[in-house]
DNA sequence: TGGGCGCACCTTTTT
DNA sequence: GGTGCGCCCA
């Protein structure tokens, strides 16, 4: 019992009952963490063997300290828990149990691009526009459909609108293409094995029996698949300790339901509810802000946080002319400390809510010469010339993945054209073979050229070759011999472009990665098991906590983690909360939720900044300052005005301050973000053609294509102005007015 | 068939 | 400001 000596009495009462459901409660810096470390430690010690524990984590990293953790407590036995994502270890679960639902074990898993690649081809052969339907917002709803466990048939009898009615036909031409593909996305890794343990009872009795004891780290951002899941395999012994703050769910857009954590209690009548309110992490201070700011959600449990630790220095809020001057900021404050404080690289982050903005603060600290390693943005296994050699490598172990093949087949050019790839795919769907088997044997193809059924019988062959060899090389073997193979470092060297060196340069660190797994994990380093890692890495996955640099990430990125100094940058209305137009309430409470977490990463130092003027999209924008920050008492913070002479002259009002900048820049465009600018708007269309005249915010107008919409906001001038129209029948789109040829209807 | 060029859309956040 | 897609020409 002395192990759990080193927790405080709440710690310790929540990580030592064994038996029966329980509810933790966590405040952001209350020991969550270490709480779930001890007990796992704690159910070890009680003579659980470590197979019968299941921990599920939200990210790879977390899964691997909380093993590091346990493993200090109690040694090498902390290796035999299951602990991972949801998603990987369902994966892991389904290579063995998938066969009856009509997959192999070397399904391929596909990523958001993949599944996007999908639907715009299922949206070409239907015939569907993608001007008028936007394949990402198709997608966005077949997976909040599948979020929800609403099959394409039910989907199709609730389907109201227009665009649902679309979706609708898509969805099941969606789901049967991946089938076909022996392929998943991430949320078939949810969803299949709920199909599995409904269908097969003894596979569910199973699971129930081998993870006795269950551990769901931030339950608050669980969907209804993962509850479900949970749920199904919890229901024998009832042994589940769910462990969240309902105050920082922040994924509700990948279809979290906060109401999992709060209706846990009504779920599990016996439960026990812990709740840890002291913080360990952050001054009274910034503790204090957070609490400011969350308290202007209506929707949350009341809980108070508070702790031992000192007051600590005030909240600085520093106001810059520009993004850039915010980056230049930054780095001067952060050289600052360093000299002051003490402090080393790795102790600082610097939060953002949009990866786009990180280019301009990366500039900066380039500039400065401060290290930096940035989490996330495009990561390493999106580009495009990874996705093209993992391509051949999934193809390789799962032929019937169609979304590879495509994408290969004539990569690098080998003859086949998008006519001959169409034929073969008629071809296919007509006799009903898999689309590698009409490629395998093209000669029944009989519209295809002499020329056209050779090449496509070569790229046959050769993925056959290595499908036959891959038993006789590793993995690292294998890859290395297909990139010799297709020349696709030559092709890059050859080039000789930056760009075209850079992609030489990944496709090198790909094969020195695959090469390191090989090593890492020997005989259990097959290709599939490399794919479906390299398909489930979250970008924090990939965070070095010995690396002495300053972090710069999303806000997301940022859960769980704690640094000594935070800098939350862009702090304006429209980019912090983010929004089009206006936020809708809910949206703003987890916008909210999203600042309260940020603010919370603290430990020692919050500085919280804001750019008067900011680029984006390549538009110059004039926001306002974020409402976050006036939710903030006062008499926390200290402001910081940075700004150039020049633009100091006139500060009586920001409306005309503003107006005076817009026009001192000569070609400068503008955007305008509010209310506050529409005396500006005028100004800027009375040149312009009749229709710009009466084009204004609010105005209805008519579309020949999309219908009627409400103009919600206008940029630009002249040839390159630009309108935000929100349309009834497909919801808002940019438009170039130029072309649009929009009838005004009126107010 | 393939490469080059210009245009549109884009940016939320992620497994 | 970047990227991906579609169109046009060799």
């Amino acid at each position: 019992m002395s192990l759990l000596n080193q927790l405080n009495p709440v710690q310790r009462s929540a990580a030592s009952v064994v038996e029966g459901p329980v509810m933790i409660v966590a405040g952001a810096g209350s020991g969550k963490t270490r709480v779930l470390t001890y007990r796992i430690a704690h159910l070890l010690a009680s003579g659980i063997s470590p197979y019968e524990i299941l921990a599920l984590t939200f990210t790879n990293k977390a899964a691997k300290e909380m093993k590091e953790r346990i493993e200090r407590l109690i040694g090498h036995q902390a290796h035999q828990v299951w602990a991972g994502t949801f998603h990987s270890i369902f994966a892991r679960i389904l290579r063995q149990e998938c066969e009856p639902l009509g997959y192999t074990r070397s399904f391929t898993i596909y990523d958001t691009d993949d599944s996007l690649g999908v639907i715009k081809n299922i949206m070409n052969g239907m015939n569907i526009s993608q001007q008028q339907f936007n394949p990402r917002a198709v997608m966005s709803r077949i997976s909040g459909a599948k979020n929800q466990m609403i099959s394409p048939a039910e989907y199709a009898n609730v389907a109201k609108e227009f665009f649902e009615a679309k979706v609708a036909e898509i969805y099941p031409e969606y789901v049967q293409k991946l089938h076909k593909s022996n392929s998943m996305d991430f949320d078939d890794l949810l969803l299949k094995p709920i199909e599995l343990f409904k269908k097969n009872e003894r596979v569910l009795e199973k699971y129930q029996y081998r993870f006795k004891y269950l551990l769901v780290d931030e339950y608050q951002d669980t969907n209804r698949a993962q509850y479900t899941l949970i749920n199904m395999i919890a229901q024998k012994f009832r042994n589940i300790c769910v462990v969240g703050d309902d105050a920082q769910s922040i994924y509700a857009f990948r279809g979290a339901d906060i109401k999992n954590i709060l209706d846990f209690e009504r779920d599990y009548p016996a439960a026990k509810v812990f709740r840890l309110e002291q913080n360990y992490r952050s001054t009274k201070t910034i503790l204090a802000a957070a609490d400011s700011v969350i308290k202007n959600n209506r929707n949350q449990i009341q809980k108070t946080l508070w702790t031992d630790n000192p007051n600590g220095e005030k909240i600085t809020v520093i106001e810059a002319d520009d993004d850039k001057a915010e980056g230049i900021q930054i780095a001067h404050r952060i050289q600052e400390n360093i000299t002051k404080e003490k402090l080393d690289l790795k102790h600082f982050a610097i939060l953002y809510r949009t990866n786009a903005q990180s280019r301009s603060i990366e500039d900066a600290m380039r500039r400065a010469g401060i290290p930096y390693v940035i989490i996330g943005g495009v990561a390493f296994y999106q580009r495009k010339e990874i996705k093209d050699v993992l391509a051949y490598l999934r193809l390789i172990v799962n032929p019937m993945d169609e979304e590879s093949l495509t994408r290969v087949i004539n990569y690098p050019p080998r003859g086949i054209g998008d006519t001959t790839i169409e034929k073969l795919i008629e071809h296919s769907t007509r006799t009903n073979a898999s689309l590698f088997d009409t490629v395998k044997s093209p000669g029944a193809v009989t519209t295809l050229s002499d020329r056209s059924k050779n090449s496509v019988m070569q790229f046959a062959s050769m993925i056959t070759k290595y499908t036959e060899l891959r038993s006789q090389m590793s993995a690292s073997e294998l890859a290395r011999a297909v990139v010799d193979e297709l020349g696709i470092l030559r092709l890059y060297k050859d080039e000789q472009t930056p760009e075209s060196l850079g992609r030489w340069e990944n496709v090198q660190e790909l094969l020195s990665a695959i090469t390191e797994y090989v090593d890492l994990n020997k005989e259990k380093a097959t290709l599939e098991n490399f794919l479906e890692e390299v398909a489930l890495v979250a970008a924090i996955d990939s965070m070095v906590d010995e690396k002495n640099a300053v972090t710069l990430m999303t806000l997301h990125a940022a859960k769980g983690l704690e640094f000594p100094v935070v800098f939350v940058a862009g702090m304006e209305e429209g980019l912090f909360p983010l929004y089009q137009v206006t936020p809708d309430p809910a949206e703003l409470e987890e916008e909210r939720r999203l600042c309260y977490v940020g603010i919370t990463r603290a430990m020692k130092k919050l500085y919280i900044t804001y750019a008067r003027i900011r680029y984006r999209y390549g538009d110059v924008t004039y926001p306002v300052v974020s409402r976050f920050i006036a939710e903030i008492s006062e008499k926390l913070i200290e402001r910081e005005s940075v700004r150039r002479p020049a633009y100091t002259a006139n500060v009586v009002s920001s409306l005309q301050g503003s107006r005076e900048r817009y026009l001192n820049s000569i070609h400068q465009k503008k955007t305008p973000k509010n209310d506050a600018f529409t005396p500006d708007e005028e100004v800027d269309y009375d040149k312009e053609s009749q229709d710009e005249i009466r084009l204004k915010v609010g105005v209805y107008v008519e579309h020949e294509v999309f219908g009627r919409g409400k103009v919600t906001n206008l940029s630009g001038r002249g040839e390159s102005a630009k309108a935000i129209v929100n349309f009834q029948s497909v919801g808002p789109k940019n438009l170039m007015i130029k072309f649009a040829r929009l009838r005004v209807l009126g107010a």
